[in-house]
DNA sequence: CCTGAAAAATTACGTGA
DNA sequence: TCACGTAATTTTTCAGG
């Protein structure tokens, strides 16, 4: 493994702008071959840098309920569990949690049924205030601008080098500074799953 | 023009969860061929409804600064303007505008650089109140769950259907429900365009 | 990381419902 | 207008160095 490098970056603009460019587009634009590219992006894959390929969509094209930004408030302790009763929610496209347990979510759902809908699915005795915007504009910049790569070892901390490896255990990406991390993470992994 | 229909509604939400699937895979789930999902697509994307192919990414492993949340009210009538002041500060991936006339805005800043940099860009007369949040963490659930079509014509206001017309005028895309609506905006846009 | 060949996917175009 | 089949073209993947 590598670190990432400033052509790494450059693809990762070039495919923002547009999810289906060529590889050899790419390749023309980065200096290196197609295959190369083809490699590089499913490094960046494997490393989790790139989630998904997808679309971005015009929601409001598409009758979807009204688009509302909630807000509010969890008690200490509980902010993950609001989290995971939010992301069950039909139509919720972003949730963004603060430093200070504060959660904002923005969603798609039918007007007549969000507050039934938030007093229904979250549990109140875990919030402690919220506060319900409709929203009339929405945008996303995806844009990536910036040029550092930070990853850190899942083990000890380290930043991650060249010398680095990563492993994916139960759907997660986990990475380490080294060898004797990942294995180390990885027995303590097993012993966890075994555990449970 | 046709309206859109549930099989688009299938191609959508199986491009949105891979940007990458191919028409062939695409078509045997919607019992079509190949070229008749790529003619769809490209409707689809002319239409608007897909802004563009791009790809998720995960910024917290590109070390772009710290993601923030920015709440803040703008006074009545400067919206716009403020709206316009954000959109042009680097970094910034999301904002919402409700109805009230707030603005909450996720953006990656260099830690040290983001009240100096929100007082400069923002013209501080047009903002009553805002306030910074640290982001622990942020997610995008990009899954459409709509069914309904629902266009409005951006020269009468009537519902755009089957017989409607499209067009391209500055970039920007706009749907009528008829010639002669279309006709009538488009004398208007030239118009505007010779004024300035 | 490259080249060159093979495989696969996409697009173009003519035809028919 | 919408969809399809076939063929041409483009893109991606695979081997080998």
């Amino acid at each position: 493994m590598r670190e990432l490098d400033e052509t790494d970056l450059e693809i990762l603009r070039l495919l923002v702008s547009d999810g289906r460019r060529p590889y050899n587009e790419i390749a023309d634009a980065v200096n290196l071959s197609p295959p190369t590219v083809s490699d590089r992006i499913d490094r960046l894959a494997d490393l989790g840098v790139i989630r998904r390929f997808t679309v971005d969509l015009d929601r409001s094209l598409l009758a979807d309920g009204v688009s509302v930004l909630v807000d509010l408030r969890a008690e200490p302790g509980r902010v993950g569990d609001v989290r995971a009763a939010i992301e069950e929610i039909e139509g919720v496209e972003h949730v963004f949690v603060t430093a200070e347990g504060r959660i904002v979510f923005q969603a798609r759902l039918q007007e007549n049924a969000i507050e039934p809908l938030l007093d229904e699915t979250i549990d109140t005795t875990a919030v402690r205030e919220y506060d319900v915007s409709l929203l009339v504009d929405s945008t996303w910049y995806p844009q990536p601008r910036g040029v550092e790569f930070a990853l850190e070892c899942d083990e000890c901390g380290n930043s991650v080098t060249s010398e680095g490896e990563s492993a994916r255990l139960g759907g997660e990406i986990y990475h380490f500074c080294c060898s004797s991390c990942k294995s180390q993470f990885e027995e303590q992994y097993e012993e966890l799953q075994e555990a449970v």
